[in-house]
DNA sequence: GCAAAAGTGTTAAGGCTACACCCATGC
DNA sequence: GCATGGGTGTAGCCTTAACACTTTTGC
């Protein structure tokens, strides 16, 4: 905290919107900030021998547990009256740090938005020293957040559904095994909007990058829908030509 | 110069890939430099208090005297290894600044890319301080680059092309009138391939965006095209939704 | 056996592609 | 008059959207 202004990149920080699926929602993951009601980004900044994308890949790997993540940087938010100089003056305050006029956390900082997608069931989520909890919200029910990060969300939002023919959104959310209405759901939570099941299904099938397996997903309260896995490297084909048409 | 390090906001600097239309040509403007063969990207720096577009529309103004311009950040590159401290040690030497170590010049920077669609004939392309001139270039036809330039200049390429079908391309880029042959080049520049004439003419009517004038482009050696003009109303209601399909 | 979800096929309309002919102009 | 580019229409194909019935399962 005292050292910061030796270490890190001056005025830059960087904030992540990590998405998660399960129980066909679409999950933020968020850390429940001290002494307030409010929510933020998990974010960091950047060490000075850093690239932007390993400092991002490093807050989220402390955030989640997780190594291997998709991230993509969406927007850079710049506005000078973003930055709260006071919530960071309190918070020095009552740290018992000396917070002098110049002090590196004090000065306006400009925050590059990224976003990720991780398999729901693979994160641990830890709160960073900031914060007093880590938790996943539904996208569509989430609290107030701190400073400007509504507006980093929902673009980053944004950004996901123009990308959704462009990323591998499904592998990356998605667990091996999943059925075509997850996947539909999925795809339904991301758009804002229903979907035809017959005419969803034939559209995936014609990517030719599903791959139906044997087994069916028992235990649900109706008949059993089959399995599906991702063909990757189909995957991976179609992407580079964006799938085709739009939802 | 020396009193940078106080008036910008640390170690961030943008730049911008100026998009201009002529001779059917898509050309790029950009700065050369003193005592090499290299070109740059007109860029520049943020003050303290300034937002990032607000920075970029000032670089714009100054490059181009134009002041209504189209921006739109596209990406923030941030390799630890991009900043040139050996150009700007030299410079510094040379202007006879005593280049200290910490000079603010002198560190890591991380550059926000903004591209800009301007009407080629408004513009009066006008050097900086740091250049010997200012020139549009074919985008086909680029020499060196300075620093990371080539690269920013090609993702901001790419991002016009992913864009093409939700921004005002044409409205920007192309004077009042214009005829339908000039569009069409304007299209297959930006996308690097031919179209078929007489489906473009179908597509671009049926999106009921342009308006056909009575006059036509004489002095051709040919058969005179109709001018066209933009229904700026219903264009812009038109990219809300984003123009039907792809190229 | 009933309610709720999953699987599947057909049809009609609209959009896209490919293609050929006529017209105007400058030389 | 000829070469060159501009204007226009049509037919076939493919994609998309809309839609209903049957099957399976847990209760």
């Amino acid at each position: 905290m005292e050292k910061g202004g030796k270490l890190f990149h001056p005025g830059l920080s960087l904030d992540c919107v990590i998405f998660g699926f399960h129980d066909n929602q679409l999950k933020v993951l968020l850390l429940k900030m001290e002494h307030t009601d409010h929510w933020a980004l998990p974010g960091g900044f950047v060490y000075k021998d850093e690239t932007l994308e390993a400092a991002a890949t490093r807050v989220l790997q402390e955030r989640t547990g997780i190594n291997d993540i998709f991230l993509q940087q969406f927007h850079v938010f710049g506005d000078p009256a973003r930055s709260d100089r006071k919530y960071h003056s309190n918070r020095l305050k009552k740290l018992g740090i000396e917070a002098e006029k110049d002090h590196w956390l004090l000065n306006r900082f400009i925050t590059v938005g990224f976003y990720a997608l991780v398999e729901f069931s693979h994160v641990t989520p830890t709160p960073d020293n900031t914060s007093v909890a880590c938790e996943w919200q539904h996208l569509h029910n989430i609290g107030n957040l701190f400073m400007d990060h509504r507006q980093i969300l929902d673009k980053a939002l944004e950004t996901l559904r123009q990308q959704l023919n462009y990323q591998p959104i499904g592998y990356k959310l998605l667990p091996d095994k999943f059925t075509m209405p997850e996947l539909q759901t999925l795809y339904e939570t991301i758009l804002g909007k229903k979907l035809d099941r017959r005419n969803f299904q034939r559209r995936m099938n014609s990517y030719g990058i599903l791959r139906r397996l044997k087994e069916t997903r028992k235990g649900g309260a109706h008949k059993a829908p089959y399995l599906y896995s991702f063909n990757l490297r189909k995957y991976q084909q179609a992407l580079l030509e964006g799938l085709q048409g739009g939802w």
